[in-house]
RNA sequence: GGAGGAGUAGCGAAGUGGUUGAACGCGCCGGCCUGUCACGCCGGAGAUCGCGGGUUCAAAUCCCGUCUCCUCCGCCA
């Protein structure tokens, strides 16, 4: 009868099997890879989690497996009994771990059949991705999701042995909590014993961190899942991992090198050098220089400021600009002079995403100058620009010119794109970087209010505290991000750990007194009782594993992730409740529409 | 909330108004095959061209709507 084990037991792994065990007698389960029927003799791949490897089955040697072999497919359940052999001459695959030997099969017991597949088991095959997320469970038989799985597993292992070696505590934080106001929308989960309530799950466990730190743990971290129910994107699910830490009584310069030391052991699983040393790099710099506050290192193509020299010009866009308090910022593209008026209006449309009005282009043709807008500009004007480009003959200039957020942003992300297509990154290259000194605020035009950049238990820059008072615009926080890649791998800050602070950066971004006691009432309190100076940060696990596993989606590196709609078509959730459970919520649904 | 791309047998994919009864590859089913490992050879089944309207003598192909997946903007302390 099928799927008893009875007189089997297993001995090997598959992929494990090597010339060391010839003429071993070997027992191995798994799954049939592949079936390769010659009428006389028959081929099976049998595949577990560790590999596969071949097994014969032969009429001379053994007719009952023979004939059971016949009726094997593709995933049909196995459990062989059976001898290791030499291949025989001329029959060695190389290719293979496995392909210096092969199981003399014995006995053949089927352990479960299988229909057919809906798409094939493997690497080859590229389904759609709703079929791969339907039938997760066999998309994750295939070798590059399990190898992920297991990339994953190996740096979640290598985080715990290195915090635990450093004296850190895994502690678990709650996921029903309490909403709060700032930053990303909750995820709400209704109280049935509080009619009306909701707890929030949580975006992070920040404050419980913070208060395990007031606690005196000294020393936590948590591979903590957390919740944002905002949109989707090739990096981004409503619910994600954290590798989180905190410490107490430590520096900034503890946590870069903890933090350090933390990924070049992670790295490591993919023989990535961490260097010695990680570039420290100003927010102020890096988007004066590349535009975003997560540049991308791994090559040049900064942005150059022109300002100054169109702030006069006879041509309006650029001058008017630059009057109304904007900025005129170029990039250069090297030997760019051939791309086609087609290919720059694409470039165009793209800064447009990102609210430029337009792209202005100069292109240096052996000395000429090809270019709309060099009717408007001066002979002296053109010299000027040509120099603080750096540009040859040869090279394409492109322009935006705008508010400097619009500059910044359109330009940084043209960078990243013609980067990415002009083929000037290095894919084996591995450019880390700090970013420090972030703005303390933002003002939220929605709101008419700051709102934090990091979060607001983020303490302000010693030097800059006096500016809470009068200057929240270039007020900077004691925030740092670390960066791979032009890729946000975490970030945390120092914290603030006095109450008087606290209330002032409270008051700054236009809270009453009666939200500060409602929504954070409990921190306050405990900064009631001695808080440690303390600080820490929150790498972001599922982007890591990306970088290492050098795949474009953080759906190929969770197990069962959501659509872009946040939709699970394995389970179909979300789905509808029955009424019973939405009265015990006291939950009505109305329709809004 | 918005922009773009995609949806054709189980899977991948060609086909942009008719003369093809919708290619091709993989898989599947049957037969043959004793050294394959992308096995080979022969034969076969399998598609309301995402769904709903419309235009037309004629629609996979053009138009409108709608659903799903993906990428991006906004959003993501």
């Amino acid at each position: 009868m099928l799927g008893n084990l009875e007189g089997f037991n297993r001995t090997h792994n598959c992929g494990e099997l090597s010339i060391e065990n010839e003429k071993v007698n070997v027992t191995i389960m798994g799954w049939v890879q592949k079936r390769r029927d010659h009428g006389g003799v028959i081929f099976i791949d049998v595949r577990d989690r560790s590999g596969f490897v071949q097994v014969v089955f032969n009429p001379d040697l053994n007719q009952k497996a023979f004939k059971k072999a016949e009726e094997l497919r593709s995933e049909f359940v196995v459990a062989i009994k059976g001898s290791i052999r030499k291949r025989p001459q001329g029959n060695i695959n190389e290719e293979l771990p496995t392909g210096r030997i092969e199981i003399e099969g014995h006995e053949l017991k089927i352990l479960d059949k299988a229909d057919t597949t809906p798409f094939l088991i493997n690497d080859d095959v590229n389904p759609g991705e709703d079929l791969r997320l339907k039938y997760r469970y066999l998309d994750l038989r295939r070798p590059m999701m399990r190898d992920m799985m297991e990339l994953r597993h190996n740096a979640v292992k290598a985080t715990r042995d290195f915090l635990d070696k450093k004296d850190f505590w895994e502690i678990e934080t709650p996921l029903l909590t309490k909403s709060t106001p700032e930053g990303a929308r909750d995820y709400l989960v209704p109280s049935r014993i509080n009619p009306g309530q909701f707890y929030a799950l949580p975006q992070s466990p920040q404050l419980f961190k913070q208060l395990l730190m007031i606690s005196g743990m000294e020393r936590y971290f948590q591979i903590a899942k957390c919740f944002r129910d905002e949109d989707l994107r090739s990096n981004r699910q409503p619910e994600f991992t954290q590798i989180d830490i905190e410490m107490s009584f430590i520096t900034r310069e503890d946590i870069f090198e903890l933090t350090e030391n933390l990924l070049r052991r992670i790295f490591a699983l993919n023989d990535i050098q961490v260097p010695k040393e990680v570039p420290v790099m100003t927010y102020q710099e890096a988007i004066k220089q590349y535009g975003l506050d997560k540049p991308d290192l791994r090559f040049d193509m900064r942005l150059k400021n022109i300002s100054d020299v169109v702030k006069e010009s006879e041509f309006n866009i650029f001058s008017g600009t630059v009057k109304k308090g904007g900025q005129v910022k170029g990039i250069k593209v090297n030997n760019g002079s051939d791309f086609s008026r087609s290919q720059i209006d694409e470039l165009e449309d793209f800064v447009k995403l990102y609210g430029a009005k337009g792209l202005a282009w100069i292109k240096i043709e052996e000395g000429e100058i090809n270019s709309p807008i060099a009717k408007f500009l001066s002979d002296k004007e053109l010299d000027q620009i040509i120099e603080r480009m750096e540009a040859q003959s040869g090279d394409l200039l492109l322009f935006v010119a705008d508010k400097s957020k619009v500059v910044a942003n359109s330009l940084g992300n043209l960078r990243v794109k013609l980067g990415n297509e002009l083929d000037l990154i290095d894919e084996d290259d591995y450019k880390f970087t700090w970013i420090v000194d972030f703005p303390m605020f933002e003002y939220n035009v929605e709101e008419e209010r700051y709102v934090a950049k990091h979060h607001p238990f983020t303490s302000p820059l010693p030097e800059d505290i006096d500016k809470l008072d009068n200057d929240l615009e270039n007020l900077k926080a004691n925030s740092y991000d670390i960066v791979l890649n032009g890729e946000e791998l975490g970030g945390g800050s120092i914290r603030i750990n006095n109450k008087k602070l606290q209330h002032k950066v409270f008051d700054a971004m236009n809270f009453t007194e009666d939200e500060i006691k409602n929504k954070f009432g409990f921190l306050m309190d405990a900064f009631e009782y001695g808080t440690p100076p303390h600080g820490g940060i929150a790498l972001g696990l599922d982007r890591i594993i990306m970088i290492l596993g050098n795949t474009d989606s953080i759906r190929n590196v969770i197990a069962f992730p959501k659509t872009q709609k946040a939709t699970s078509p394995l389970t179909d959730a979300p789905s509808s409740v029955e009424e019973k459970q939405l009265e015990e919520l006291h939950i009505n649904l109305v329709n809004l529409d």
